[in-house]
DNA sequence: CTTTGCTGAATTGTATACAAAAATTGAACG
DNA sequence: CGTTCAATTTTTGTATACAATTCAGCAAAG
């Protein structure tokens, strides 16, 4: 047997420390190990190989790989198996239509209901950017972190967890499109409009920055990924 | 033990056609008891009950509970039990927010996409509700299956599946608004208007009356349920 | 009369045994 | 060589046994 666990969950002795459940340690793990890239679209996951990998039985892993079907990060074969999700053009359009819908509506709504902490915060992040602006992974890790700040802002907990689940079944795509040249400052520019927007209250310029934001992520993304448009 | 689940799931013999799993017939079984109201917020569904009133283990029940709790519907309690979910005023409101968001793009995407079968379905819909405007259980069936399809005019398989997740959530507070007085001819109306911005490829005026048919049933709904606002 | 703590029952959590289904191998045949 | 089919192995699906947790009732103490 091939054990491509063996890599993906080496080190990772279920992290059951803050979590309530066994099935929910596991999630973490294959969560982190698909948001990470350990495991890509396509990999198939074998619930045996998993238990043994995490050292449980596969009650739980099996919860955990249900809960991550939901969310859409998985999805099962017609064979049965249980395999990363796999993405085609039309659904990356899909979802990239939707997320500019969904964010542009989550800074608007922060710019209503933003406090001064969470602006605070988010002006944080962005500081932060700064110096990293050249180093793509760091500023992926700051940029996630930045939107999910961005999305709790809204102070609306179902559009926040429709932004989070956007945002990583995107993470399945490799790479990231602040790579691409001149995107990372782009994108710093783009986060400073819309966090401007909110302190100033304007919730019709922040929609229009944030949707331009993700306009310009989809753009880079898909020629990345297909060469076009 | 008071057997709740026999009024729940009486003649419901698992309808195993047209369903792959066994997970899947008790998923649908229990979605179908609480979208009917059979099963109320606070209801608290026992593995070995159901399990027994459907004729299997408990482990397919487990399944389809937990997958009933990633999409809202269920949730566990801190006891470990699980419920169905009960809504407070500010998760209503919440959900109303995000809801004209999403039934708004939905038909500005359906101005856009919608293909002339589904506009010809969508108006066959609305003339089903003229002759039963005065009775709100049909009409409120007529109203869900006119969402559900305005959705997929979409085409947008994220989108829809989204919009029908809120809507699902919101059935589960008792009762509908279209039983209020003047109510139905009103969203009657709404809807007409909303099916022809989309036949006439006016996206934005069918998004403007889109989020106006749901901010009018929020309004009607948070009187019903709080008597203001 | 309320509170606390104990005991037994009920319920959920996890592991595992067994059944069903799918994948794989390899041998026979064209 | 390639194809087909049966036998074997792997993998998933379901049931169930057992462990751990939670709940209910009740008695004793304050």
């Amino acid at each position: 047997m091939e054990d491509v666990y063996a890599k993906a969950f080496a080190s990772a002795d279920l992290e059951m420390s803050g979590t309530r459940s066994m099935p929910d340690a596991v999630y973490q793990a294959v969560r982190a190990a698909l948001l990470q890239g350990q495991l890509q679209s396509g990999d198939v996951l074998r619930e045996v190989a998993l238990a043994s990998a995490l050292g449980v039985s596969r009650t739980p892993v099996r919860e955990a790989l249900q809960r991550l079907i939901g969310e859409g990060l998985l999805q099962t074969a017609r064979s049965r198996s249980v395999v990363v999700t796999t993405l085609d053009k039309q659904q990356v359009l899909e979802i990239y239509a939707l997320r500019e819908v969904l964010e542009g509506s989550a800074a608007a709504f922060a710019a209503a209901r933003a406090t001064e902490e969470d602006i605070a915060g988010l002006w944080t992040l962005i500081a932060a950017e700064r110096p990293v602006l050249d180093d793509p992974a760091a500023l992926a890790r700051l940029n996630k972190d930045f939107h999910h700040r961005l999305n709790r802002a809204a102070h609306n907990r179902y559009l926040s967890a429709m932004v989070d689940n956007m945002n990583n079944t995107l993470a399945l795509l490799r790479g990231t499109s602040l790579g691409a040249p001149g995107r990372a400052a782009a994108a710093h520019d783009e986060h400073r409009a819309i966090v401007s927007a909110i302190e100033e209250r304007d919730a019709v310029r922040a929609e229009t920055v944030a949707r331009n934001h993700i306009r310009m992520a989809k753009r880079v993304r898909m020629q990345m990924l297909y060469q076009h448009n």
